[in-house]
RNA sequence: CGGGGCGUAGCGUAGUCCGGUUAUCGCGCAUGGUUUGGGACCAUGAGGUCGCAGGUUCGAAUCCUGCCGCCCCGACCA
């Protein structure tokens, strides 16, 4: 029979927390991701995503491809391994740094992990389109990126390897370009909002992208990477070494990097021989937007704002389970037939469940749901048995509810307060 | 790449300064029993190239040399 992993049970789910933590490591953020069985790592920089981790990605991806599909982006996909050829037409393959990673394949050719996708994305349009006609359009994907970081650290905060959404605009004219530009704006403040992060737009240095204008946005936290002060509602981007001298006069904020947008203009379809036919016939280069998300880098912002001493408080949006069933005792008790009704009545529904089946204590298994974060939880205890009464308990506040189990007119009740 | 720290069982650790029986403890795991509302208890058991290589020594987790890996701080990035 399908199934949709809308539904799990807690003994079949490759879901390993720990009691203990490395005391080497130091973000909240990164603990928790490793704590609570989100992520394990490879290497420095390099991790694999455990399912828990996996679907807190896949709901982050969801979100952002519903809100740019919205835009009438469209999203394709890319190679991670790009030729060099490409590389040195845009005259980047050596200037880039280090951070790019080459190599050879058997034929001696010469490759690159892609650290970003210009080249290859500039390839591929200026073969299909030439006239201004075609114009304007957005194509993105969600894909991996790899970044040979020097210092990779705190966990998916900085990875050699990670996922990235990248987005690129084509346009006749620089209106065209800043139309899309605050359209695209616009989209990404929704996904942040949707995504439960408090972010700021900061205007930014364009860097080695290149351009003519660009935006950060980025995730309060302590652990960010980015110092930056507020005045009359702008936000303005420090150097870490001046923080003291602005301490004085301003508050010092820092934020993790979770966006980035540019105007490229026509910095690469120059230097890529990329043109369209304009209405007089002749040759013009395209105009150009970019604009990436740090997709795995989300999971550590979300984390960063979301947790207590228990471990994680997902929003419910990017919750990897919305409700945790917890009963007493599971396999062959009395609990057994009223957690398998709630757990149809929530598949029927879509709400993602976790039944907790383990045969340990209570105790331990309502500290693993608050450890990897589970919004919502279902107790069935002694008073079950006693009065049918059980409890929905709201992970965010600690709040309690004791409910009495009335079949489906229950699951109602229940559903209108999650 | 500079500076600092670390590497001992699946995870977390003690021991290292000052070398000396069979390498410590907790969690987890296995078996049996007792438990069962906020990470239960008892008993028994399995599990180790002490990061790697070389050296010193009667003897090395411990001392010396070299290498590798990981974490944190700085210069760059989503």
């Amino acid at each position: 029979m399908p199934h949709n992993h809308i539904i799990m049970k807690y003994s079949k789910a490759f879901i390993h927390t720990e009691r203990t933590i490395n005391d080497k490591l130091d973000a909240t953020s990164h603990k928790l991701s490793i704590q609570a069985g989100l992520i394990q790592q490879v290497s420095a920089g390099l991790y694999d995503f455990l399912p828990l981790g996996h679907k807190v990605l896949s709901k982050i991806e969801s979100v952002i491809r519903e809100e740019l599909n919205a835009i009438d982006c469209q999203e394709i996909s890319m190679p991670i391994v790009q030729p060099k050829e490409l590389w040195e037409e845009s005259g980047r393959w050596n200037v880039y740094g280090k951070e790019m990673l080459k190599f050879k394949n058997r034929d001696e050719r010469e490759f690159c992990f892609g650290p970003t996708h210009e080249e290859v994305v500039i390839d591929l349009v200026r073969t299909k389109i030439t006239s201004y006609k075609q114009f304007p359009f957005t194509l993105y994907q969600i894909g991996r990126k790899f970044r040979d970081e020097m210092r990779p650290k705190n966990g998916l905060l900085r990875g050699k390897e990670f996922m990235m959404k990248d987005a690129y605009s084509f346009h006749t004219s620089n209106e065209d370009l800043d139309r899309e530009y605050n359209a695209l704006r616009t989209a990404y403040f929704n996904i942040f909002n949707r995504l439960g992060l408090k972010v700021i737009g900061i205007p930014a240095d364009p860097g080695e992208i290149g351009g003519d204008g660009s935006e950060e946005v980025v995730a309060f936290s302590k652990f960010g990477e980015d110092y930056f002060i507020e005045e009359n509602g702008v936000a303005t981007k420090i150097e870490e070494n001046e923080v003291e001298k602005y301490s004085a006069t301003h508050e010092v904020y820092r934020g993790i990097e979770v966006g980035h947008i540019f105007k490229l203009g026509t910095k690469y379809s120059s230097a890529m021989n990329f043109n369209f036919v304009n209405r007089e016939g002749k040759k013009e280069p395209v105009i150009m937007g970019c604009y990436g998300i740090g997709v795995s880098r989300i999971v550590n912002a979300i984390l960063e704002q979301n947790n207590d001493e228990k471990g994680i408080k997902w929003p419910v949006a990017v919750a990897p389970y919305t409700l945790s069933i917890i009963p007493l005792k599971y396999q062959g008790s009395e609990f057994e037939a009223v957690a398998l009704e709630l757990e149809k009545a929530f598949e029927k529904v879509g709400v993602s469940t976790l039944l907790d089946d383990r045969d340990m204590g209570m105790g331990a298994k309502i500290k693993d749901s608050d450890l990897i974060g589970v919004p919502f939880k279902i107790i069935l205890g002694k008073r079950f048995s006693e009065a049918k009464e059980f409890e929905l308990e709201f992970r965010a506040t600690g709040e309690k509810k004791v409910l009495v189990y009335k079949g489906e007119e229950t699951v109602k009740e229940i559903l209108a307060m999650i």
